[in-house]
DNA sequence: GCCCGATCATTTGCGCACGAATGATCGCGC
DNA sequence: GCGCGATCATTCGTGCGCAAATGATCGGGC
């Protein structure tokens, strides 16, 4: 049920057991990489995530990144594409894809710009506005159970050193 | 040249200016959640990663993930596929394809273990000893690079923070 | 000896992520 | 008015990331 169970159940395993093991290559350690604990943590965060989700809304299929997206657009109210894109950091190709996901479930419309014919200019739906009310509750306990393990302060002081590092 | 830089160079925008930005959806900001800081911090490593990787080796088209299944596959001296996903944090699904890569390159080699007919027994090859010898001067660049704007001791709190919620 | 649940690896299907290339459009400068 | 560089969106190719289903194999219990 919980994503990626089998993943971090089994992930505290003997340390390396090689012949040689960490001495090699200059006792280079990949698990203490700021790499590789940014996409564990990372990892860890999408899979609450989404089972905060499913369990909250009946779509159980909204992603983060589209739930982020589609925030967004319901607090523009009108935004283009691209310009969406940049406000979640995710590059023309890819919040395409997004953007289309949204518009084909009908939580995002799009419309043309007579202005500038070469964009597409975003708004919510009612639908959209509506999940995104709904969503918003489930994405902060999203965040308290990702969090759980820091205290107050240690909360408060990881969300600055990520900020400064992005 | 460096990957990635229409995306931040671009993403400092003015605010949330749609007719009641911020104000709408109880104040939630897409930008102060913990899973778009670490999906933020992630893609930043992601590039400077690519960068030193393609400027110190040859090979332009290592990857963090295949590097590190590379290094681990190197102190292992032999592992099976499975229990390299684990240490690395990858399910059989992603692995395979990693792994798949890597053989292809002629980094690692591939064989049956007579013991267990179902398992693919992993070891790296001289090619692949000698570019993870040579990957990792410009991985701890990597690391340094992706810390350079935090001191020592905020480096060290970060590295612990993460390790906790991970 | 045989069965049954566990493990190994693969495949399929979907969703990001990004470099690179494309074609339409915009607007500035002349 | 025209031209040319910038911007908008799309497409293609490749590489993760994971759920789910599949088929081979293993091992313990009987």
């Amino acid at each position: 049920m919980a994503p990626n169970q089998s993943i971090r159940s089994l992930a505290e395993l003997p340390a390396d057991q090689g012949s040689d093991a960490g001495c090699l290559l200059d006792g280079y350690t990949v698990e203490s990489q700021i790499g590789f604990l940014l996409r564990r943590a990372y990892q860890r965060q999408t899979a609450i995530w989404q089972g905060c989700m499913a369990e909250g809304i009946g779509e159980k299929e909204l992603t983060p990144r589209q739930f982020s997206a589609l925030v967004k657009v319901v607090q523009f109210g009108r935004v283009t594409q691209n310009q969406l894109g940049r406000t979640v950091a995710m590059d023309p190709a890819t919040i395409q894809g997004v953007v289309r996901r949204l518009v084909a479930r009908g939580l995002l419309a799009r419309a043309l710009d007579p202005m500038d014919r070469r964009t597409a200019v975003l708004s919510p739906t009612e639908a959209g506005i509506a999940l995104a009310r709904r969503g918003v509750a489930h994405a902060r306990r999203a965040t308290r159970q990702t969090l759980a393990p820091l205290s107050a302060d240690d909360r408060r002081m990881l969300l600055a050193l990520l900020a400064r590092i992005s």
